[in-house]
DNA sequence: CTTAATGCAAACCGTTTGCATTTCA
DNA sequence: TGAAATGCAAACGGTTTGCATTAAG
């Protein structure tokens, strides 16, 4: 499916990557690693265990979701993503997948992908030239959507 | 002193927005209005409400000063900023000032404000090729500041 | 006087933790 | 068998709300 094709192999590296910090494998985990993997962008802990009990997926507990996102944010194969929405957003990270950002409506709360190379190169220039060594950075746009703008 | 020099009148400002809107005036929201003029970084609510009680100024309770972020923000005079740190920042908005975005350090929270031309120039050309109609944009970046990084 | 401003304490809600149980290697 | 994984329910902590009181216009 067109999902398997766009994270290429992400739940395996995923698993690859959690045997190699010694960690034992787990159908939680398992499922919500699949779930991950099929999303375009970034959710939130409770859509996780909405959608993993509503897809007849393994149910997974709201403490797990979170153990576990943990667990993958510590390895770098998953990213925050702070919406100004008051619950914190989850996504995976994928190296061989194009690095994005975010648009954020504020009035209907829709979150959108979006890249873009210039954006890119400013913020690369300007990670070498600033007090701090970067590890992360992350772009945020409010504003209103094209149906809320309407 | 500098600090007036800075804000440049912002108190004034917002109490002028705030009368356009029809509210009154209180010590509570001047207290707050004017300890903000005074910084040149965000500050969450309870850095807010312990500066105003440790300064001998006027002190305020929580639920006011959430309450009197939540109207100003809502004027456009101040502005969140998301930080990652579990609890939110404001800041003042001043038009006569140059915008700037933040630096954190992951390791022991330090924020600090940095601005960048390139960066600002970025995403006001991606601003118009986007869809959202965007009315503010938020630039976080994440790492080690000097002294962790050491 | 009429409405906004404020304080206090309780309610909220996303997130984390403690503890008992199950599963993997 | 020993360590990791998981679920459940209680605890946490930042933020919001309800309600009574005070103060501005």
């Amino acid at each position: 499916m067109s999902s398997e094709a766009i994270t290429d192999g992400w739940v395996e590296q995923a698993e690859a990557a959690l045997a190699a910090a010694g960690r034992k494998r787990g159908g939680a985990r398992r499922a919500l690693l699949e779930l991950l993997a099929a999303q375009e962008c970034a959710l939130t802990a409770v859509e996780i265990e909405d959608a993993l009990r509503a897809r007849s997926a393994r149910p997974v507990s709201r403490a797990s979701v979170y153990r576990i996102l943990d667990e993958l944010e510590a390895l770098a194969l998953v990213q925050r993503v702070e919406t100004g929405q008051a619950m914190v957003r989850y996504e995976r990270v994928c190296e061989h997948e194009q690095h994005h950002h975010h648009l954020v409506c504020d009035e209907c709360g829709l979150v959108m992908p979006f890249s873009d190379p210039g954006l890119e190169r400013a913020i690369d220039s300007l990670s070498t030239r600033v007090p701090l060594t970067v590890s992360e950075h992350e772009i945020v746009l409010h504003g209103a959507c094209r149906d809320c703008a309407a």
